[in-house]
DNA sequence: CCCATTTACGTCAAGGGCTGAAATAAAAAA
DNA sequence: TTTTTTATTTCAGCCCTTGACGTAAATGGG
């Protein structure tokens, strides 16, 4: 693809490196002393007096006085990361509506916006106009509410693969080929709200709750998680060592069309018993029962009354999450062959359903460690805890992990 | 896992990355001058006359003479690797036998020793010794070969997951447990021969076969691949951006227990339809009619006996193959959804009767790209080239990788 | 109340790296 | 032989980290 550009390194590299990595330590483990933070990076204590002045010159940290309960000596002064200083747009575009919010990098959503876009299907220009101006606003409300603010860019989630060029596959708007609609919002902008940053919406998901999971188990080393997700498709992606990886044409971790039946029914791909043929909203709906509820009201409305079917324990319902929890039992075991990643997480209807599909999914996976006594642990499939958010939450994960890599992209004070 | 060391960065990591980059554009692109390389690498002119020192200083580059059919003015001096500066001890280990090799890093290897190891089963203490013993030897044949070579260290292909620590997991050696391989025969080695390091056999093979890929295609940019084999069991590996990707507990791509079919057979490994129960050797050639042959000669003699069938056209062979192929074009589909990987590689039996596979696959690969055309297209998969040695070729590409990744490892001359 | 002790942090010279401009080297053309 | 052209080397300037040393700011004993 790309001639392979990767650039040399300099003296700033180095610098950018070691500013990120401090910053990440007082991000990830809360507020400490310049000498608990070097002890920390392994960086001389020298170096984190130049750093820690570069850090609060950016407004990106501040002291916070000194730390309790110390003995003899000289108390340490404590450092924390100012939490209002950088925000960033986040936003989510489906084929209906765009969602849009300015968050600072904590997480904490604001000025949320969530509105229609009658774009004509298959116009990339007229989508760019209506998300550009929608960008504008969110921004200029962002900047009004806290004055000095940075923002760090825009981030946005998008139904379909993006390549590492930025390009956008998607047949939700109806675009039969790429489009570069990262470089259409860009110059519709035209560098305000920083640089535009386009994720496939299920990698964003799968980011937040990998971030959501490692926070709640308390930092630690980067990990791994694949992410599984059903609602209005069957979807996924793929977090490796703390990053997105979405591969070369953007569709790692797309388990759609990953077969699971040999002899199983033929798709719409070409091929035979992929698994959204088993756990898509079509073929759950129907096989619970519901296809006349489908048919006259269509696919949405059949996905909510089989939650109710479910909440109300009929057996048709239960049935079908049965068999499917089999069938993503299979897949979960297909996803951890491959990529040995700690945690599965479950999005979508898969995540709310959860309950229904644990039995399913026990009898595939329950005594799966037999074989070599040492070998990986096929983890349980979790349920997500983000629910229809979660890609708006990545897009905000996405854009903090860009600010921390990064912190010298902050403008001094 | 680990509690996250990375380490800051300092101006000698500066060095060391701008080194790589200049020795890989060497290796990689043949000889050219120190102008040329700097614009290929982005680097200042005056940096590379300084880079290129170092390495001619290490012995790792020399001067080639001037460039021929220049222009006018001075000629360009071009410079080359030193295909002899380096060498490493290469190996292989399974149940039965030693094979260990010196090769330099263009991967002649030389010195090739195929030797029986006696070690009881399930004496890791044993069997380090007797490795030690013939690495020593062959490291000490190489040195006496070419005065003066530096020995990059040992890197060894073992059957069983290796972990990010280097704990090595065998049932094929009869260890129950994680053993720490590595660190047994430093012990014993003694810092002779340099580091040692483990990776997974079929991990080796799949790095083997991508770099044989890329050098085919002249190069560029890293790319990622696939690896499947069948021999006396089924593995695979994984090698994404030029580097192998074993994930946290080693098995990254290791398909032999991904599910394929819902309702097939149960497996020893507690899951059904996994897809050893269709690809292993024994369900191949029972498939084949050959479970006498199997059951009176042994599994071996079974696979070879498939082998003579295939070429003599018999029909329950071709027939098996057929299937087969299907099945592993099913794998395939599974595998390019979750890993969206450029190019999917066979290994094992499956490189060799690939001609009979390839039926079965196009049944289940034709037309598969229907879905979104601009999606990511399923790759053919391709017959490996490398046979039996791939692990072997893997363990010298890893050597040579390393080294390439760090220059300043080798001691100025 | 003062001072020694202890701990944290700031300062600064040294060492190494990259850059880019100017100088030098080496060949072909005039 | 001189000029022109192109490649490479040299060198001053700047940035980064390190580690030793000095200073700041507490506690506790006399």
């Amino acid at each position: 693809m790309r001639p392979a550009p990767e650039p040399p390194e300099s003296p700033a590299d180095v610098r950018r490196h070691n500013l990120s990595r401090v910053l990440r330590h007082l991000a990830d483990h809360g507020p400490s002393s310049r000498g608990e933070t070097a002890a920390a990076t392994g960086l001389a204590h020298g170096s984190l007096t130049a750093l820690a002045a570069d850090l609060v010159g950016r407004g990106l940290v501040r002291e916070a006085g000194s730390a309790p309960g110390g003995g003899r000596g000289r108390p340490r002064q404590r450092l924390e990361t100012v939490p209002g200083r950088v925000a960033a747009v986040a936003g989510r575009v489906t084929r209906e509506r765009l969602h849009l919010t300015a968050a600072d990098l904590a997480g904490r959503p604001d000025h949320r916006a969530d509105l229609p876009h009658a774009t004509p299907d298959g116009d990339p220009g007229a989508l760019a106009d209506a998300l550009a101006d929608a960008v504008r606003r969110t921004a200029a409300a962002a900047r009004a509410a806290r004055p000095g603010v940075h923002l760090a860019g825009t981030f946005l989630a998008v139904p379909g693969p993006v390549t590492a060029d930025g390009l956008v596959f998607s047949t939700d708007f109806g675009w039969p080929g790429p489009v570069d609609l990262a470089a259409l919002l860009r110059e519709r902008l035209g560098g305000t709200a920083g640089p535009v940053v386009l994720a496939n919406d299920a990698n964003l998901a799968a980011l937040a709750e990998y971030r959501e999971l490692t926070v709640r188990r308390g930092g630690g080393a980067p990990g791994s998680v694949a992410y599984l997700k059903a609602d209005t498709g069957v979807g996924g992606g793929l977090v490796v060592d703390g990053r997105i990886r979405a591969g070369g044409h953007g569709v790692a971790g797309e388990p759609g069309h990953m077969p699971v039946a040999l002899d199983g029914p033929p798709c719409a791909c070409g091929a035979r018993g992929c698994l959204a043929l088993y756990l898509g909203p079509e073929a759950l709906t129907d096989a619970a029962g519901l296809a006349g509820t489908r048919a006259a009201e269509g696919t949405e409305a059949a996905v909510a009354a089989l939650g109710r079917a479910l909440r109300a324990g009929e057996p048709r319902a239960l049935a079908a999450l049965d068999a499917a929890g089999e069938v993503l039992g299979a897949a979960v075991l297909a996803v951890t062959s491959l990529l040995d990643v700690d945690d599965v997480v479950l999005g979508g209807y898969l995540a709310e359903w959860h309950p229904w599909l644990e039995r399913g999914l026990e009898s595939r996976l329950a005594g799966r460690r037999a074989l070599g006594a040492g070998a990986a642990p096929v983890p349980s499939p979790l349920p997500g805890v983000l629910g229809a958010d979660a890609s708006l939450a990545g897009a905000v994960a996405l854009a903090r992990q860009t600010v921390l890599a990064d912190p010298a992209s902050v403008p001094r004070l």
